[in-house]
Parts: structure tokens; sequence; C-alpha cells
RNA sequence: GGCCUCGUAGCUCAGCAGGAUAGAGCGACCGCCUCCUAAGCGGUAGGCCACAGGUUCGAAUCCUGUCGAGGCCGCCA
């Protein structure tokens, strides 16, 4: 299925051929070399530098290696030429059959064309948002978001079995701030002048949770000291911040599979667990840490502190696990939570953070590898910041003054699925610049609308073809006869089109969905470009009156390309447009 | 001071499990709609792949160092 796939184990084969007989020295099995599509023109279709890299291993001359596999690839039936060029690389042309067999498989497979069991069933743990319910998400989540869950539906095409997980930090001081601030919106809601505080939320977003409490309690609380009610409204508030969210994220197409507290971690005793089973290791103990080098923070002194030795499993210094007056840092709940997730039984945990999270990566590392043995496989993906520019201007955000850009207003302005694309585009640890005013533009700025005009214009030509009378059914595109694609420019475009297994092995082995975005653009590049020389060539138009034949071959191969895109935008969570 | 990420065309970026002459879009310039959607296509111009070493038959890709940009660095979360 996977053309690339079938012409290296092809290879392989001929290789052990080749000792069997003697040709070969023992060693020449084995290696991993590449098979793929030559960028220039003049060297095939396909490109092995299988003898290249035998050679270098079994100290063998590459030129005499190559000769030995062409002969051999040369009596296969479905190889056309062979030759052997530069220090001995080994160019295939195929013949056209074995293109045109391809358009074939992806009709007939459709939505499964291009699937590899990978994950062969791994339970995958994908942490992902994670943003503290003390507000609605903003861009930067937004493309966390987008990207663990293109990251997701790649993962679970590729046989992975894959849990969207969500962690709502609702231990910590700042949802005390959040409670705090509500209180003043529910001080306003029952026509109280207010004033905000230094360390205060002042987005306008809980104004609204105000109203509600006036309207619940009424002016119940109006005059009660924080105890009062400092944790009704806590409890209230973050309900509603997480209802907020989900929406958010609903509107972005994503949905999670569960959502974890940090509270009922903590509540569990969860934390004392992690930190016996660490302990146990020898990792535990109580010192000073050295004052940070560079700026020296105001007021520092040595103060005595029980530590995690994550120097032992590489990290730069020991962490701080309790506070020299004895309570929890913050770290002690992302351990227990780690523990946690790696109890569960996952194979694999997968943390997507923010940039700003980058130091955590090396301690969350050790906490890992510690607790479960190195045995659990354990990823955290950076994203990178988000520079959102409106006017040319980056805009600055802040948010506890409120004006950070939300991921709301980007959703209204140009929808979900050019967000989606445009926060796919660049691979997750390159910044990405949103451009408010391109991405508003709907123009050719806009490759999402470039892909999703190659969609368009396939399915107006099978819906063009239906009304004229034809079947225009998978089933009866799969007697297109392969005479009628044997063009160069066809053959051409249906080399792209079977890159498509290759890139989703690629794009799911290196995690990064961008790999995806970039192939649609090329195909639907690829296909503007076919299209377009219908109107020099008529032996390349799709539909052509008077000649049932032809229309059906190019109606298959518009069709596979129709396929392939539909089924690449489903992956990113895009809709595809069937018509614009 | 240390750690992480990045540095490729005027701009924004792909490529990086080593491979042949480094790609795309935008911007600039020149062309293409009696014909399947011109939201499209073709062409021209534009490069010491930050710099310097190293590994290799071969380096934009791997290693080391330098410079530059961003992020992070105990008792906040």
């Amino acid at each position: 299925m996977d053309i690339f796939s079938e012409i290296k184990s092809l290879i392989e084969a001929m290789i052990l051929d080749l000792i069997s007989e003697g040709a070969m020295p023992g060693d020449a099995a084995g290696h991993n070399f590449s098979v793929e599509r030559p960028k220039n023109n003049d060297h095939g279709e396909i490109s092995t530098n299988a003898s290249l890299i035998v050679a270098g291993k079994s100290k063998s001359s590459p030129r005499k290696i190559a000769e030995l596999l062409a002969e051999k690839l040369r009596d296969h039936e479905r190889i056309e030429s062979v030759s052997i060029a530069g220090p001995g690389f080994i160019n295939l042309v195929l013949t056209p059959d074995y293109w045109q067999s391809i358009i074939g498989d992806i009709i007939n497979l459709a939505n499964e064309y291009g699937r590899k069991d990978i994950g062969k069933g791994q339970k995958v743990n994908l942490e992902f948002v994670s943003a503290n319910p003390t507000g609605p998400l903003h861009v930067g989540h937004a493309r966390g978001a987008v990207y663990g869950d293109a990251l997701g539906r790649l993962l679970e095409f590729s046989g992975y079995d894959v849990t969207r997980e969500y962690y709502v930090n609702d231990g910590g001081a700042q949802v005390d701030t959040l409670a705090r601030s509500t209180y003043l919106r529910y001080l306003q809601a029952n026509g109280m002048e207010i004033s905000f505080g230094p360390d205060s939320y002042q987005g306008n977003y809980l104004v609204d949770i105000g109203e509600k409490l006036k309207d619940k309690f009424g002016n119940r609380f109006v005059d009660k000291p924080e105890m009062a009610w400092l944790e009704t409204f806590r409890q209230f508030s973050i309900s509603e911040m997480l209802k907020l969210i989900k929406n958010d994220l609903l509107s972005l197409n994503v949905v999670m599979d569960q959502y974890i507290h940090e509270k009922s971690i903590v509540e569990t005793a969860r934390i004392d667990e992690a930190i016996e089973q660490l302990r146990e290791k020898g990792l535990i103990y109580w010192g000073v840490l050295e004052p940070p080098k560079g700026k020296m923070p105001e007021n520092w002194e040595a103060r005595e502190q029980m530590l995690l030795k994550s120097t032992a499993y590489g990290d730069d210094v020991d962490r701080p696990i309790k506070k020299s007056d004895g309570s929890w840092t913050y770290f002690a709940p992302d351990i227990a939570y780690h523990y946690d997730k790696v109890s569960r039984g996952y194979d694999e945990l997968i943390n997507v953070f923010g940039a700003d999270h980058g130091g955590y990566v090396k301690r969350l590392t050790a906490v890992v590898d510690a607790l479960s043995g190195s045995k659990v496989s354990f990823v955290i993906k950076l994203i990178q910041m988000v520079n959102v520019i409106s006017e040319d201007q980056v805009l600055k955000m802040s948010k506890r003054a409120g004006n950070f850009v939300l991921l709301r207003e980007a959703i209204d302005a140009v929808g979900s699925d050019v967000t989606r694309f445009v926060m796919l585009m660049r691979k997750n640890d390159a910044n990405l610049d949103f451009n408010f005013d391109k991405v508003r533009e709907q123009s050719r700025d806009n490759p999402v609308f470039y892909v999703q005009y190659a969609h368009a214009r396939i399915c107006s030509l099978l819906k063009r073809a239906k009304e004229s009378g034809m079947d225009t059914r998978d089933q009866a595109l799969l007697d297109f006869d392969g005479k009628h694609l044997r063009e160069p420019e066809h053959i051409f475009f249906i080399r792209k089109l079977a890159e498509w297994p290759r890139i989703i092995e690629q794009a799911t082995s290196h995690r990064e969905p961008h790999r995806i975005i970039f192939y649609l653009i090329e195909v639907a590049s690829g296909f503007h470009s076919f299209w377009s020389s219908g109107r020099e060539k008529d032996s390349l138009r799709i539909l052509q009156e008077g000649k049932p034949e032809m229309t059906l071959a190019g109606l298959a191969l518009a069709r596979s390309t129709g396929i392939i895109i539909g089924q690449g935008l489903e992956m990113m969570g895009v809709k595809p447009l069937t018509e614009m």
C-alpha cells in the first residue's frame, strides 16, 4: 500500500538473496537505508541510497553493490528501468501500471488509505491546554489546544489508544485570587463601588459571574468576612470558569476525554504516596539550595527545605518539594499528578506545555523516570509563543490587566477552521505570528482557502459529472482504465499522492502535525497545477464530453485527491468544503 | 552565570532518523479566463542555509565553540 515501504522490503529481500548467493558479505543486511521520491526529476521516480549505506557498513564498493542490486531490480515486472548515478544511488522508473494502481488503492481504501498501525494499541496519555481556571482561554492557549488535538487525531489514526486530559490547577493561591476577584464583581452587582487591588483578575468575564452570585445569594455575603464566603465563591467561580473554558474548546472543535483536578489529587493522599516512593529510591532529603546564579532575588537567605534529588536524573539542580514552613511547594502536587498518571498504566505520557514552562521539563522528566523506573516514555512538547499582530503591531498581553486577545475573539473573527489551520502551520518549537488582519482577509495569504479551494473544485467536478448522468460512486469509479492516465502530468501528480502514507508515518513518529498541513498544501498545489494544464492540453481535462472512459479516469484521479485532502483536513480537525 | 528553543531568499517559513543542482508562499517584474470554479496557473529575479571548527566518501541536517533573538531559573502558581 505504501509504495516506498514496498520497494524497501523488496530491496531488503534482494540483499538477503545476494548474501545467500555469496555475492555480498553477511553483514550487508539489516541497515536502514532510504527509499524516497528524489527532488530532482532527472533522478528517476524513486531513488534509494541502499548501496551507499550497505557499502559503508561492509567496506565494499558502492558501485559494485549497486550493480548487483540493479541487476535484480531490472527483472522486476513493475519496474520499467533502473539506473545507477552519482556515488552509487539507484534510481528507478516504475511502470505506469504501478502508479495507476495507486489510484485504485486510494479509492478502494478511502479513508483507510495511508493507515499504518504504528501505535499497536499503546496507551498514550495526552495532556494539553491545562490552563489555570481563572479566565477564558486566549490565543496562546489556542495553539496548544489545536496542536494537542491534532496530535491526538494523528496518533489515533496511527493505532494509538489516546486519552486527552486536562489538568485543572484548582489547588493553589491563584484560585483564591479568582474567588476574591469574583467577590468584587459580586459586590459590584450589589450596587457597590469597587476598586481592584494589584493582584486581582480584572477581566470583564467575571462580571457575569458576580451577577449570577447575586442572583443566587442576594446580598447575603456583602458585609461578611472572607472566611464566610471564600470557599463558596472559589468553588462557584472555578466551575463557571471551567464551563467557559470547555465552551471555548468546543468552539475550536476540541473535546477532552477527562479533566483531572489538582484538588482531587491532593485530597486522595497521592502526594504522600508519591513522595514515599521517591524516598524509597533515596531521592528525598533535607538540605539547603545554592542561591540562583545571575540575578540574586531580594531577601534571599539560605533555608533548609525538603528536596528532590532530581540531579540524579539529569536535572540541573535539586528541586524543593516543601517550603521552609513545611507546606508543599507547587512542585509537590505536580509530582503526585504524574505519579497518578504513571500508576494509571499508560505506555507513553505526552505533555503539551507553553514555552514559559520550559524550566519544568527536566524536573518532570526526572520525576517520571524515577517513578516509572524509566519504563514509561515521557515526552514534553513545548509550544512556543504566539505573537498576535494587528495593524503591524505586536499586541502585548497581560492576564492581570485583562487585555489579552481571547481565543473567542479569534474564532468570532475567522472561525475555527482558519484558526486551527493557521496555528498548525508552524512546528511547535517555532514562534508563530497570528496576523489578525491577514487571517481575516480570507485571501490567498490564507493557505487554508487554497487547500479548501482544491477540495471544492474536486467536489464540483464530481457533481457536474453526476448531473450529466454519470455514476460517480466510488464503486463505479474503480472501473477506470489506467491507460487514460499515462501523460507525464498524470504520473507526476500520482507520485505526489503516493507519498501520503509516508507523510502520515513521519508526522506520527515525529509528533508533528504540521507536516500534514504542508503536504496538503503541496497536494492542493499539484492539483491546481494539473487542473490548469487541462487548459492547454485537452487530454488532461477531466470532464470530456463524448469520452466517458477518459472522464471516468479523470474523475478517479480527482476523487482520490479529494479523499486524501478530505482525510488530511479531517485529521487536523478542519472541515473540508464542498463548494466555495 | 546556567538551562531550553530558534537563526535558511527582501518578508513569513518548510526541509534536518546525513545524500545528488537547498524549496514554498508573500512582496517585485512578465504572461494566461470564447473551454471542468482565475479564491487558480506559468515564467523571471532573489542564497557564503548566522559564523568558525570537527565527524564523514558526502553536512542546511550530527558534534563542539562563538555571536544574535526569545523563554525560564528556591520559600508564586
